[in-house]
DNA sequence: TCATCGCATGAGTCAATATTCATATGATAA
DNA sequence: TTATCATATGAATATTGACTCATGCGATGA
C-alpha cells in the first residue's frame, strides 16, 4: 500500500498521473538502498584513491599505503570497507594479500563518472 | 614531489616497480577528489529515490514530495546538493520548478550501478 | 619454536551531514 | 496590492563515519 499522507501541494499536483507512473516502474526499496550503499562507498575520497590505484594494477597493501602516503591501518579500514562491498577482491601471496577491482562494473563507474566530472570544467 | 615518507613495508614492497608506474598514470588529486565527490552525492538513499524517480520523468518538487513520502524542506534540501554537484537540472514553470537527470552519464551510472547490485544477489 | 613482518581490527575522537522546524522568497491570482 | 501557494533556506539536532592509537593475528624464516 503506497502512502499518499506525505506532505505535499494542496491542489492537484502538476502531473498527479505522472507520480502514479512513476510511483509503479520505480525500483523497489531494497534495491534502491543497495545502490544507494554501492556509491556511498564510493564517494569517499581515500576509497576512489585506492580505487583509482587498483584500477591500474592488482596491489597489496603496502603499496597502496606507499602510494597513498597515508598509515596502515587507515588504508586497512578502508579496504575492508571496499571488501564488504564487494568492491574490490583479495587474495593472499605469501605475507601480502594482494588486492584489485571487483569487477568490470566497477572499472566502468569510474571512468564513466571521470567523463562527467571533467565535461563540467 | 611525491612524499615516499609514509609508513610502509620495511622490505621493498611486493611490487615497487609498479608501485612507480601507478603513481606517475593516476589521476590528479583535484580529478579524484571531484569523483568521489560526484559518488558521495549519488550515495544517499533519499537522493537515489529521487534520482530514480527522475530517471523515469522530468518532475515538480511536490511530485517528488509525495512519491517519497518525506516533507517537502527535506526533498528540496536534497534537490539543492543535486543542483550544486550538477546531477540534476531544474526549469520554472508556473509556479513549479521541474527537476530533471542533467546528462545521460547520470543516468549510465545509475544503470551500471544497478547491474553491479542485481549481480551480487 | 620464536621473533618478525604484513595486515586486520576495536575503541575513541572529531568532523561531516541528513532531517526537522520555523520562516523567507517569489510568483500567481483575486 | 494582497493573500496564497510552491519552493528555498537557516539553525539546531542527531547520526554517521573517517582517522589514530594500540594491539591482535597469521604466516614466514631463522
Amino acid at each position: 500500500m503506497i502512502d499518499t499522507s506525505a506532505e505535499s501541494c494542496q491542489t492537484a499536483c502538476f502531473h498527479p498521473d505522472l507520480v502514479d507512473q512513476v510511483r509503479k516502474t520505480i525500483p523497489g526499496e531494497p534495491l534502491q538502498a543497495d545502490l544507494a550503499q554501492l556509491f556511498k562507498v564510493l564517494g569517499d575520497h581515500t576509497r576512489m584513491r585506492i580505487l583509482n590505484a587498483l584500477y591500474r594494477s592488482e596491489l597489496c597493501v603496502c603499496d597502496l599505503t606507499s602510494i597513498l602516503g597515508m598509515n596502515q591501518s587507515a588504508v586497512s579500514h578502508q579496504l575492508r570497507v571496499l571488501r564488504d562491498a564487494k568492491i574490490v577482491r583479495s587474495r593472499k601471496q605469501g605475507k601480502n594479500v594482494l588486492y584489485s577491482l571487483d569487477d568490470s562494473h566497477i572499472a566502468e563507474l569510474i571512468r564513466i563518472g571521470f567523463e562527467h566530472v571533467q565535461e563540467g570544467r
